[in-house]
DNA sequence: ACTTAACCGAGACGGTACGTCCAGTCTTACT
DNA sequence: AGTAAGACTGGACGTACCGTCTCGGTTAAGT
């Protein structure tokens, strides 16, 4: 049962609106980007977009993060290095065009609705909570850091950060920037 | 001659306005509030609202934010101790129920403006940093922590880390939460 | 009781709003032009000109038709004649820029305020119905008419026609114009 | 290929439009009656409204002056008498209540704006000229008038009473008033 | 070949908020 | 009491967008 009955959904046309998100809203910033753009910059009907997605803040999710969930997990031998490549990840998330205009918007809808709230851990922080576990573990197995360091923690005060550097400040990360948050986050979990 | 010529503004108008935001804010969230809705719960109208604030992002940020610039700066002893008062404050500040609704619109209205997101440093974040400064200032002086700890870096990453758990995520916070950040941000900047 | 206490009013400022209110009104018609224009252009708080007049109506009416009441009784020694006069005095009091521009709105707002609506014969037509029944007596006592013409009936017909031609419709009066509706009107009333 | 693309427009909206209008201005008056007003009586958005026309002169003339344009040309075998059908005609078509209140205000927005201005001859004169031209052929045909009658001159005499009479006085027209005027009119220009 | 059913672009639909403008009133300090 | 200035409530304006609905027409799978 894998066909449905009817005309499939044109994959021509969802690749077209995707695209059509991420022009638009770095251009213009996730409020004042309208769907009604978003459907004639496609050359797409508004109902093609509401069938595959159920509003402005789904769809541009879906557009402007969905790359970097493949993102590797660190492996440096050390605590710091590792957090170091990890939050360098989540800036260079953070840091194209498009994520910069949407970012700020976007959660503020995702927060707003409470359906989508539940949401953000599990869409915007699973994958980068999986390899910060990763990373925890190994660290505990080299004995730097203890069995019990509350992960979500961590991981809200890192992606705090960056996200109010950069999303909310609108402040580019210069090349130390990784470093210095890792370093002391490092320093504040480790053993000792 | 300090008086204008003219009518002078009304202050009841005023202090009705932002009673009203705060009210309907808590109710209906940034989104959702409308200033023709503001209006007339103030019994006030439109122009008188305009007249006074540029648009809704700087009404509700006066309405909301207001209160605790007076907040004392901690002296505990500690440096942990010390930015668990300050990181209490924060929270604090983020926890009332007109917060929380406004806190990510409000900020995404501020990305997204050129001129007011530069104003985001200095009303939101410079009450909080003269705090921190004088914080960081007493943990040199005890020999805690160098001389040159990067007092933004800090402040961006204690105010991220608190606004995305309360603000963005709607988490409500324990009453363990600001010592276990303190803790972490104590360690990972004292010397040694 | 000629004085009344407290201090008198300005009439420089009576006649700087009339003649604001003739320049504004030619330049911007008469819904566009605003009561807060006229004062701003006057010089003058809106308050003195409430204080005078009721609305936008009554002081328009004012500023634009107050000139030609003293129009001399035409004695030309025939009907035709003398209602020629007549009718180029009409024409010549709607042709001005201010009241070209002011006439349609003005009787609108006469005509939809029924307390004003009441005022259009007094205020409007009582200083030509004068004129017209002089002329009428002198042409009965020529035996040209009866003695029973309707001098309202044809007073209507004339400032109807006028004020439909140059107010409604805005075209401009030939020279010809007066002596034709006169014409018609002479002979549609002469005896036989 | 007749039809246009994408969805076409609901006749029963136009309807309610038309007939939400002819109610509310009869209410209401011209003046007073909000295209906002109108939207909620017909269940309507105010795009739909704006959609179809360009604003409320537009709009209230469609629908109160779209229904006498078929009048039968009079012809009863005497100038007089088709003058008297004819202006009754007139003074029928002014009578209804929404026509009553709704024409000041309507002419004074014509004659404001130069666009529409244009269009006072073409839309409420061209059906009665038309009419007229008839009337007047016949008569030159029994040698009642010369060749050379004004048209325009007589339609504007007739249409600016009648419109005078009724619309900006707001008298109501009394059984002999059609008569009265047509016997004026066709003594006037008739031969000898 | 024919039916069925979901798809498509286009754009109209009801509804809501926007930010501006004006009417007519009110409140200052000053004359 | 009158004055200039300007703030006040209230409400209409015309625009923009949301998310839905309605057309005519297309594209496959199932019969």
């Amino acid at each position: 049962m894998t066909t449905r009955p009817g005309r499939p959904r044109d994959e021509r046309a969802h690749a077209a609106i995707l695209a059509a998100v991420t022009e638009l809203v770095a251009e213009s910033g996730y409020a004042a980007m309208s769907l009604g753009a978003v459907a004639a910059r496609a050359g797409v009907g508004k109902d093609t977009i509401y069938r595959r997605w159920s509003g402005k803040a789904e769809l541009v999710y879906e557009a402007v993060f969905t790359a970097s969930d493949a993102a590797p997990v660190p492996d440096t031998g050390s605590l710091e290095g590792d957090l170091t490549v990890l939050v360098q990840q989540l800036i260079d998330e953070f840091s194209t065009p498009a994520a910069v205009a949407a970012l700020p918007g976007l959660l503020a809808d995702f927060a707003a609705a409470s359906d989508l709230r539940a949401r953000i851990r599990s869409a915007f922080l699973e994958p980068a909570k999986q390899r910060l576990t990763v990373v925890f573990d190994r660290a505990h197995a080299r004995r730097q850091t203890g069995p019990d360091v509350d992960v979500d923690l961590v991981l809200d005060g890192l992606v705090g950060t960056v996200f109010f550097r950069l999303g909310i400040l609108g402040e580019s990360a210069g090349p130390e920037l990784a470093q210095d948050i890792a370093r002391i986050a490092a320093k504040g979990i480790e053993s000792r």
